[in-house]
DNA sequence: CCGGAGGGTGAGCAAGCGCTTAGCCTTGTC
DNA sequence: GACAAGGCTAAGCGCTTGCTCACCCTCCGG
């Protein structure tokens, strides 16, 4: 049958992950975090979704921890270099965000069950890893700031407030990985311009304001 | 010591909740479900948050699901009030939507712990309670539906996709309990205003479209 | 045909879980 | 001063949890 985590954007999940029986442990715990969360999922739903017993589990992973780890630092490092893509690419600032916000909100529908894990469950971590987690969001953050610091620069955008505008943006974006459901009506393309279209009315420098 | 359920907004939480004992229990559960999730806290903690035995939990509550869906409905049913009293009141539609998301936001970032538990910890519940609580969204959902139609009938905010809109600015509002930070540098009537601010920007009709 | 290595299992341990029970205080009533 | 009732606790039951251990396949070079 196929899965959520089927091909997307030309770019197969998971592949970096190897052994076989290690790949098929760690879509195995994606399912199983995004649907329950991670306190909520014991190792023996996770290796039986993965058809294996419970001890197998071991043999791959030190702890149920170092897979949840595994499964955020994978997916943060796609989340972001989706993000800088768009960032640092060619075009007007309008194009650019248009650009971040669109890919970075299709990835987080396309990849709802990932993206929930990857921004949902960051304190179950253990605090080192969720520092190297931290460092990485620090980073998104710093991308979208760009794309509006230049904006402004360009005198293409209003923002009143750089870091607070940052923040709702991300925050708006992430959110679709939240209410995203593959039996609603909305493809990840759809919702993708949809959002883009909002947060570019959010920016934009208004023709001929009132004064 | 202040707690960050102190009195907001002349409103004192969980006033409804007697006798003293189950309050201070229910208290105890939304810190430690804020803090960890509902699936990670014990109820040996709340009771000890509480400064009492694990079994006196028992004396007020069925079971430790029952602590969460009332937590969930309280929450629930305070967060729609304040939303349909500003969507239902006096105003112009762009009057009525600043004050919606003004003080919707307000309240999420107030009462960040308490909203964190009623927006994220959905699936704990069991399904009748989890039914119950989809009810309460869906009004949410309508009364901010509401003003955007009415906006969009008096010809002051253009927006193509209502429903996808409605979703957009809830979840903006929504996710500012997931990241807002008592420690942080904005207070919830900054916030409040910030987000107001980009949302009327989000449907405002513009004044000369390009053609 | 041997033997070691890597991937796998069945059984189970120690700890922690939600929840119960027997009994003890305090309080208010007559 | 007897006594019922409600609020609370110490102890612990039955179960599940993350994780381990002794052992067993299958593969493969010599």
């Amino acid at each position: 049958m196929g899965s959520a985590e089927d091909a997307v954007d030309g770019y197969r999940p998971w592949s970096e992950v190897t052994p076989d029986a290690a790949r098929r442990l760690l879509v195995a715990a994606v399912e199983a975090f995004a649907e329950r969360g991670y306190h909520a999922t014991t190792t023996r739903d996770i290796a039986g979704r993965a058809g294996m017993s419970p001890a197998a589990l071991y043999i791959h992973y030190k702890t149920k921890e170092e897979l949840l780890h595994r499964i955020s630092r994978i997916g943060h490092d796609k989340a972001l270099e989706i993000l800088t893509t768009s960032a640092d690419g060619p075009g007007s600032p309008a194009d650019r965000l248009d650009a971040a916000v669109r890919s970075f909100v299709r990835w987080h529908a396309a990849h709802h069950t990932t993206a929930r894990v990857v921004q949902y469950e960051l304190d179950a971590l253990a605090p080192e890893h969720r520092a190297e987690i931290v460092e990485l969001r620090r980073q998104s953050d710093a991308a979208v700031r760009r794309i509006l610091a230049d904006g402004v620069a360009a005198g293409e955008f209003d923002v009143p407030d750089l870091p607070g505008t940052t923040l709702a943006v991300l925050s708006l974006c992430i959110d679709v990985a939240r209410w995203f459901n593959v039996a609603g009506q909305r493809t990840p393309d759809e919702v993708g311009g949809l959002y883009a279209d909002l947060v570019l009315r959010m920016v934009a420098a208004r023709p001929a304001p009132a004064r």
